[in-house]
DNA sequence: TCAAAAGTGTTCTTGATACACCCATGC
DNA sequence: GCATGGGTGTATCAAGAACACTTTTGA
């Protein structure tokens, strides 16, 4: 069933950046696209905005049909309006990132598309479309916004240690924090709440694990309180 | 001629949150609207994007045909991207925001459009769709960037006093703001350049006339330096 | 007993804040 | 000469930066 307008329109596409932490390295995850144009070229997840679906929908629905991706958190981005980004037609892309806790999903997501996989961001092959501008932007919006929101939780898993917060931060920052300085920051928040479990891995002392307290953290900000590390 | 898809398409366009500053005063720039829907209602500049240009030209366009503004500041705010925005037909709309410097241009603008006016934002009209939304949220940007970019210059004119820009932060933000450390913070970071010039307004004291030393802030960027008030 | 990461305080420096008076001008 | 906004310096306080050793565990 056709559609007809009275002046052209540019299609509307939406596509995701998902970040995930694992090892102390900052990753990306990619699709291998099965279709021309950049057929067999990685690109971000993504796809047509429908009619019957907010633009914050469509950007969930899709990166859960492509990557089994569900109940994350997401944030629009920015939108990509450049002529040819799109060499078939038209087409003007929402883009969004997304923030995820790469431990607690599998490595490549119960996807139906062909091929997910992630690459750590300095290690990024070539991409489709304008697709490596967007994930430059997401990485600056990453680095610029985990300085003053407390989003970078959302990358480590519900149980953490300070060492590896740390080691987050250093990742995303690319810089190196001092141990003692970076704890007596972030404990002075009073955010984190230690739990009474150790972190047991390796032939090392374990380390006390802690999780983030997101209603003291709301309760926080209504009176003016900003996160800032 | 009429223009025929597989999928129907929502309709893309573009808005302007234009702010300018004046006399002690944040004020926005709204459109009287001609025709239904919210016929009489005050709106935000803007309308659609054309095949034949990209997001950033159709809102420079829509500024310029509605409100004779060009060559101002303007920076992509939001997409929104909700199902019944427009009561008409699915409609996203790419946001942006626009500084003008008010005193440098009349005060309705030379414009084709019916009406346009200056409101001041604590006393803003009923709205048309949801821009009420966009401007809050252009606000809000407006807010935060202003502390750690030097944008609140695009809102005066090329030589001001520096009781000028602690008034234009103070609205902006909301805040009182002491003249003495204002004034050593701001001229400390060496990007003000006094002029031989002052302004001799009224029965006081003349004022120093400076002006933003643009090249040497994009100096200082380049070597890590920021811009924060 | 060794390797490897966890944990812990103090000093110094820097930047933020608070605060009050004289100056130049037009009327 | 007075009203109005322009212009200036210091003392205090809080936060950021720099810095090294002991503890706990598994191998």
């Amino acid at each position: 069933m056709p559609h007809t307008y009275e002046y052209p329109r540019a299609a509307l596409t939406v596509d995701c950046v998902v970040f995930g932490f694992d090892e102390a390295e900052l990753k990306v995850l990619l699709i291998r696209r099965g279709l021309a144009p950049f057929k067999g070229k990685w690109a971000l997840p993504g796809g047509f905005v429908r009619l019957e679906e907010t633009v914050d929908e469509a950007a969930r629905r899709e990166l859960s049909e492509e990557t089994g991706l569900k109940d994350v958190f997401l944030e629009q981005l920015y939108t990509f309006g450049a002529i040819d980004r799109d060499p078939r037609e038209r087409v003007v892309s929402v883009a969004y990132y997304a923030l995820v806790k790469l431990a607690e999903h599998p490595a490549t997501g119960a996807s139906d598309a062909s091929d997910a996989q992630w690459f750590t961001v300095a290690e990024l092959p070539a991409l489709a479309f304008d697709h490596a501008d967007i994930l430059r932007t997401a990485l600056e919006r990453l680095r610029g916004k985990v300085r003053y929101e407390p989003i970078g939780f959302e990358l480590l898993p519900q149980k953490f240690t300070l060492s590896e917060l740390q080691h987050l931060y250093e990742a995303v920052l690319q810089a190196n924090l001092d141990k003692r300085n970076f704890r007596k920051k972030i404990l002075s928040m009073g955010l984190l709440l230690p739990l009474k479990e150790q972190a047991r891995t390796g032939a090392h002392r374990p380390a006390q694990l802690f999780r983030f307290d997101a209603k003291k953290y709301s309760a926080l900000k209504k009176r003016g309180f900003n996160f800032e590390l």
